[in-house]
RNA sequence: GGAGGGGUUCCCGAGUGGCCAAAGGGGGCAGACUGUAAAUCUGUUGUCGACGACUUCGAUGGUUCGAAUCCAUCUCCCUCCA
């Protein structure tokens, strides 16, 4: 099958700027492509990692993808699809940044023999004249089309500022410079970067009489329309530190059951054929699929080593209570000894952001203790509490927590 | 630069001198039901040494026995005009 096949059967593609051309292409040149991300935090996540997929896709198909890290156009700001504007992000911020999403990139795409390359759009952006980019790129935009452009609409309602608006011509003369410097056709990116392509594709169009095409892929949402990736305690990130593997694991094995196989076609590469058999999955049985899910986006995040190591501890808490692997916290064995307050060490372990939470988590019923529930809000833990070293705390129903003596 | 409107707790949004830790909704968390799902129902949602105390309503200062509410200055945002 080819790529084109692949990524529309696995519901990846929204919008096309020539269907028939981009599919023949595909299908019979090596096309050079890109796809720009901006350093705005300093990991990548899951809206990120479906784009990296889709590089991967690609790459294996024997097209050359260029990961293009928006230094540059971080310093702007895009507006698109964003009520509000984008708080200015300082120089050092985004140079660190692009630096974190470069580790991540390297571990995901081959960059090795010139199969992928990486590029950084502060490299052309940052030394741009205003004058000559003004008469050389602005020309080309007219206004009257970019105030129509869906992704200033919500912004025209609740302000936009002029460096916001440029952010377009950014991006467009990215697509130009790549083009010109890599002989780049293709522009890929989430189906809010649609007007940012065609904005792209027209320059080019305009200012080199070249044609250059330009396809968006589904953003990845919940089956009633809301991002996913997103938890309370903010962003699913791919940076182990910041979402530990446990926990990523855990929310792709806890995505409702409308949402499973969707998930696992467009985030694994899991074969259609294989795909086609989960769908005839129901009720329960879509726990299969989510484990799954789980586990092959958790291999291709954080390699096969750790995926087998968290689907085996995720698998042990919930049908043990336990697991070697599980999320543990250490607390000196003077504490204990001392007598030290559930409510210490759930603070301490984060289970809790506040004690006073952790009371009325408490009164409410949702805190057992080596499996049984606790009452008493100001329970003291003492070594009495402890099997071999260990104290199993579970918060409500799917959050298990070790307590060790260190 | 001129005129007007506005910044409230995670978000939206009430509140215009004491009854305000602040309505309502969303979201979150927990309980019940379940399949580590959804929907539904219930409880809860500033912090702490917790029948009490402390800190919050853009910032700072002031008026008052008492301020989210009144005054002054500052700051940011929006609308219209230039």
């Amino acid at each position: 099958m080819s790529v084109f096949k692949e990524l529309q059967e696995r519901g990846l593609i929204a919008q096309m700027t020539h269907p028939e051309e981009i599919q023949k292409l595909l299908e019979n040149e090596k096309v050079t492509f890109y796809i720009g991300f901006d350093p705005t935090a300093d990991s990548l996540h899951v809206g990120h990692f479906l784009q990296m997929v889709v590089m991967a896709h690609m790459q294996r198909a024997g097209h050359l993808p260029i990961a293009l890290m928006g230094g540059g156009t971080a310093m702007v700001g895009d507006p698109s699809g964003r009520s509000d504007m984008r708080s200015m992000m300082s120089e050092e911020a985004i140079a660190y940044n692009v630096s974190r999403f470069k580790k991540q990139f390297e571990r995901f795409l081959d960059f090795s023999d010139g199969k992928a390359i990486m590029v950084n759009n502060a490299d052309w952006l940052m030394n741009l004249k205003y004058i000559p980019f003004l008469r050389d790129v602005g020309v080309h935009f007219s206004v009257n089309r970019m105030l129509a452009a869906e992704c200033f609409k919500s912004r025209l309602e609740k302000g936009l500022s002029f460096i916001e608006f440029n952010y377009m011509l950014m991006q467009s003369y990215d697509f130009l410079k790549l083009n010109e410097d890599y002989g780049c056709i293709l522009q890929l990116g989430g189906d809010d970067q649609w007007s940012n392509i065609i904005g792209g594709i027209e320059l080019v169009r305009r200012s080199k009489g070249r044609e250059v095409y330009g396809m968006t892929f589904t953003l990845l949402t919940t089956s009633d329309g809301r991002k996913m990736g997103k938890t309370q305690s903010g962003a699913v990130w791919l940076d182990p530190e910041k979402t530990p593997p446990y926990d990523f694991y855990q929310y792709w094995r806890n995505v409702d059951d409308a949402d499973v196989i969707r998930c696992i076609k467009m985030l694994t590469f899991v074969p259609l054929t294989e795909i086609a058999k989960l769908e005839t999955l129901e009720g329960s049985e879509l726990n299969r699929a989510k484990e799954l899910l789980a586990y092959e986006v958790t291999k291709l995040v954080h390699g096969k080593e750790t995926a087998d190591k968290v689907s085996a501890a995720a698998a042990a808490v919930f049908s043990q209570g336990t697991s070697d692997n599980m999320p543990s916290t250490a607390i000196s064995a003077d504490s204990v000894n001392a007598g030290i307050s559930l409510l210490d060490i759930m603070l301490t372990a984060g289970l809790i952001p506040s004690k006073g939470e952790g009371r009325r988590l408490i009164v409410q019923g949702g805190v057992t203790v080596n499996d049984k529930r606790v009452d008493d809000p100001n329970l003291i833990i003492d070594s009495s509490y402890f099997e071999n070293g260990e104290m199993i705390i579970r918060k409500g129903k799917k959050v298990y927590h070790k307590i060790m003596i260190k």
